[in-house]
DNA sequence: CACAATTATGAGCAAATATTCAGCTCTTGA
DNA sequence: TCAAGAGCTGAATATTTGCTCATAATTGTG
C-alpha cells in the first residue's frame, strides 16, 4: 500500500468510446465497492472485478487505487460547487429563512444519493493534499458567503457573524450528514423544516 | 489484515509495574500514531517503535490491532458516559438554557484532548460491533433523555420533540467536534455561547 | 546467590494486496 | 482488407503488514 504515487499519469488516455466506457464503469463501481466494503478493504481487484473488467484494465485509466478515490471526490465536489455557485450568483430569497432553506436543501440532494459513500470520501479525503485544500477552500466560500449575508440582512441580530457563519456552515453540513445516514434515517422534508428553523431562529436573535 | 480476530485474550496479564507501564505506553504510542496516520496506515510496528518498545512486546499486552483501538474508544466511551450519567441523574438546570449549556460544556471538554483520534476513533468503530452498540446506545440515551426534557419543559414550544432532540444531540456532537478541529479551531467559549444561543432559541420557537 | 517467573526482543513467516507487463483481441481508417 | 494502434487480459511480481516464537534479559523470591 505504497501511499507516495510514483506514477501520476494513468498509462493512456482514452481515444475510443469504449474506453470512456470502461473508464466509467471503474468508477461505477469504486463507488459500489467502497461504499459497501470501505477504503482498505475496497481493493483494486474486487472494483475490476465488480466492473466486469480485468485488474490490468483498470490500471490503463488510473495510476493507482487513491487516484480512483481522488476522481469520484472531485466529482462530487464539481457537483456542490457547481451548485453553489447557481445558488449564490442569483438573486437571493428575501427572508433568511428562505435562503437558509435553499441552503439546507442543497445539502441534503447532494447527499441524498449515497450517504454511505460521501462519508467515506470525505473520511479518506486526507490522502490527497489537493482534495484537502479544495474542501476548504470551498468550505470558506460558503462561509464568506453566509457571513456577508448576515451582515447585511435587516433581520439578523448576531453580533459575531463570522462565529456564525461558521456555526451555520458546520451544522447544515454535519448534522444533515449524520441525521439521514442509517441507521434510522430522519424524513428529508421534516429535516430541513427543523434545521431552517433552528437556523432562523438563531440569527434574528 | 486478518480481520476476525483468532486470538482473543492477549498473551499475558501485567503483573509487575513495568508491564503495566509498557501497556500505558502502547496506548499513548497508539493514539498518536493513529491521529498522525489514520489507522490502517498506523500500523503495529509504528505504534511499537513509538513506544520504544519491540513489535514482540505489543503483542503481550494486546491480542491484535484492532483490541488497542478499542481499548482507547472504550476508555473514551468510560469517560463520557460516566459524565453523561452524572449530568442526568443530578437536578436539571431550571432554564433550558442552562442544561444546554451543560451538554455543550460537556461535549466540548471531552473533545479538547485529541479531536484528531477522536473523529479517528469514531470513524472506525464499526469494527467492533460491540462497540458500534454501545455508541448507537449511549447516543439513544442522550437524545431520549433530551426529549423527555423538551416535552415536560414549559418555556418549549416545538411540536417534534422526537426530532428537535435529534437535531439538538447531533449538532452539539458534530458542529463541536469540527469547529473545535484543525486547522483554525474556534475559542471554546465563544462556541458555547453561540451554540447554546442557537439551541435555545430553536426550543423556544 | 540461585532459580523460576515475568517481561522484552526482533528476525522472519504468511497472507493480503497493489501493481506490472508481455501478449492477446478489437477498432479504426485508408 | 488489413496494418497499426488502441484497448484488454490475468498470471506473476513487489510490497506491505499483522503477527509468531525461539531466545535473551530482567525481576522477584527463598
Amino acid at each position: 500500500m505504497p501511499s507516495d504515487q510514483r506514477r501520476i499519469q494513468p498509462r493512456k488516455q482514452p481515444r475510443q468510446v469504449r474506453a470512456e466506457l470502461t473508464r466509467q464503469r471503474i468508477l461505477t463501481a469504486a463507488a459500489h465497492v467502497f461504499a459497501d466494503h470501505g477504503y482498505a478493504a475496497g481493493t483494486t481487484n474486487r472494483i475490476a472485478e465488480r466492473a466486469g473488467i480485468s485488474i490490468g484494465s483498470l490500471y490503463q485509466y488510473f495510476p493507482n487505487k487513491d487516484a480512483i478515490l481522488a476522481e469520484l471526490l472531485t466529482r462530487h465536489l464539481d457537483d456542490g460547487t457547481a451548485a453553489a455557485a447557481k445558488v449564490m450568483t442569483g438573486p437571493l430569497p428575501g427572508s433568511i429563512e428562505e435562503v437558509f432553506r435553499v441552503f439546507v436543501r442543497l445539502t441534503v440532494e447532494s447527499h441524498l444519493d449515497d450517504p454511505h459513500l460521501l462519508r467515506m470520501l470525505i473520511e479518506q479525503a486526507p490522502r490527497s493534499t489537493e482534495l484537502l485544500e479544495r474542501m476548504g477552500r470551498l468550505k470558506r466560500t460558503m462561509v464568506g458567503y453566509t457571513r456577508d449575508l448576515l451582515e447585511g440582512h435587516p433581520e439578523v441580530r448576531v453580533a459575531d457573524t463570522e462565529t456564525a457563519a461558521r456555526l451555520v456552515i458546520a451544522t447544515i453540513e454535519l448534522a444533515v450528514h449524520d441525521l439521514l445516514a442509517e441507521p434510522d434515517p430522519i424524513d428529508a422534508r421534516r429535516l430541513e423544516e427543523e434545521m431552517v428553523a433552528m437556523l432562523t431562529r438563531y440569527v434574528r436573535g
